[in-house]
DNA sequence: GCAATATAGTATGGCATCAAACTAAATGGG
DNA sequence: CCCATTTAGTTTGATGCCATACTATATTGC
């Protein structure tokens, strides 16, 4: 006892330590979006939820392109998605009247009242977390986490380098995420 | 522009809040998992790598169900991951002893030299973060967020789980009382 | 010792996800 | 106007993940 505070050796790299986030963050998404996967209604998957609340919530008439880049997913995957929502009747496509390689996604009632009830379904987890999770330590924790997602999104090229020489050879477009935004 | 930091209209609900966390960890965990297999030597996922790395630094031994509390995945889950690994020699599965149900998971040396292969990949994109991930951040995210993990780790919704309580209830009934018995 | 139960691991089926390869439509430089 | 390139979306194949149902072995209570 009654040693210094934190003024002695790291003890961790910064590597490590940014691992442990990294990790952290990843056991805990794992186990919330597992338990709301309990609690969402019948077969509505967190997925299929974050797009309805995306569009109830920020409009809908996107593209998948759009969507797959705001939820940050690839389009393959966003094409999965949507055909299931689709099937659903919680989405309906229509073909884009300005571009003919583009679709457009709107909602339908059906759509709108799904959200609803898994939002209904979902906020007494939330609502649990008090006061466990405090308010103060959520909005303490909010402005890091977007910076540290930010950076992830600016830096995620990283990939086997295409190159510049390669690219310069190839000019083939990846698929997937675009350099997104800035 | 002027306005005060954080004036004390709610503006968002707790539960809004905290369902902005989740997101920002959920896409946060995305990329960072994408950007690491990127860079993952071979076809190393980040699940085999998260494997091999816990036996390197935890020591091996241990039992499949061990593995996959510790790793927070479903026993399927880790059946599949052990199986993959042992494909590729990375590991050894060998029959317990001392408990003919239960199996010992193994390190081999391909297994380290590939945990270490690994690490060098991976390390760069680390300590790429650096200035702009500032250690402080990392250190001051990590307490709060392991708060988090432990929540939702003791109030998982314990559908596959019977849990101490509920089975104390079902179970007491007493046993050695078959209602077949006629 | 035996029957009931608990635990270890596996198998199956489904969703989410990515990468890569592909088709179709728009765009832009000659 | 034409061809090369870019962009929108799809498809395929692989991995990770879960839930559920199953087998085999252990443990426990009479």
């Amino acid at each position: 006892m009654s040693e210094p505070k934190d003024t002695q050796k790291p003890e961790f790299t910064y590597e490590q330590l940014l691992f442990q986030l990294l990790n952290e963050i990843g056991i805990i998404h794992q186990l919330a979006s597992t338990a709301v996967d309990r609690l969402l209604p019948q077969d509505l998957t967190v997925a299929q939820f974050t797009l309805l609340n995306h569009c109830v919530r920020m409009g809908d008439a996107k593209t998948p392109a759009q969507l797959a880049e705001i939820l940050q997913v690839t389009r393959g995957t966003m094409t999965s998605t949507l055909a299931r929502l689709e099937k659903k009747r919680f989405i309906r496509l229509a073909p884009d009247p300005k571009d003919g390689r583009a679709k457009r996604v709107f909602l339908t009632h059906e759509g709108r009242a799904a959200r609803e009830d898994a939002v209904k379904a979902a906020l007494p987890l939330l609502s649990q977390a008090n006061p466990n999770i405090p308010r103060d330590m959520v909005t303490g924790l909010l402005p890091d986490l977007r910076v540290l997602r930010s950076w992830l999104d600016q830096n995620r090229l990283a990939r086997a380098k295409p190159s510049v020489l390669e690219r310069a050879v190839t000019a083939k477009a990846r698929p997937g995420h675009p350099p997104s935004k800035g």
